[in-house]
DNA sequence: AAACTGACCAACG
DNA sequence: CCGTTGGCCAGTT
């Protein structure tokens, strides 16, 4: 059998699966917690499929869809179209502070699944 | 078809 | 704690 380099990439996943896995999985995160595109990514199926899940929240438009939970690692606040003004301002509504483009508590307000 | 482009990430210095 | 670097993966040029 051919040889596959052990950096062993991508299991075939269809991207219209994956992303209604990603809404699935976004939909879950509690009011007041957080993920990471990295965590959204490894729980619908897709371990390094971060970047995809940016693309994903760029473009989604599903509403009431709260891509504000979704944050960059390591607590950083990650992008939002409309700008981090606003992402920031949604998430303090729910109690969680943003200072300096971080977010506080970032290791307790992180949701895992 | 090759190069570029992201709402990313981990490792390094 | 910053900035850089290399890797990631699908869409767009």
């Amino acid at each position: 059998m051919s040889l596959r380099r052990a950096r062993d990439r991508r299991p075939p996943t269809d991207y219209a699966a994956f992303r209604n896995a990603v809404y699935a999985v976004v939909a879950r995160i509690p009011p007041g917690r957080v993920a990471t595109y990295g965590d959204i990514a490894r729980l619908a199926g897709r371990p390094r499929g971060a970047r995809l899940v940016g693309r994903l929240m760029a473009d989604a438009t599903a509403p009431g869809l709260p891509c504000h939970r979704v944050v960059a690692a390591g607590g950083a606040l990650g992008g939002y179209g409309s700008g981090p003004a606003f992402k920031t301002a949604q998430l303090a509504a729910e109690g969680v502070i943003v200072r300096r483009g971080r977010l506080a508590e970032f290791r307790t307000r992180r949701w895992v699944g």
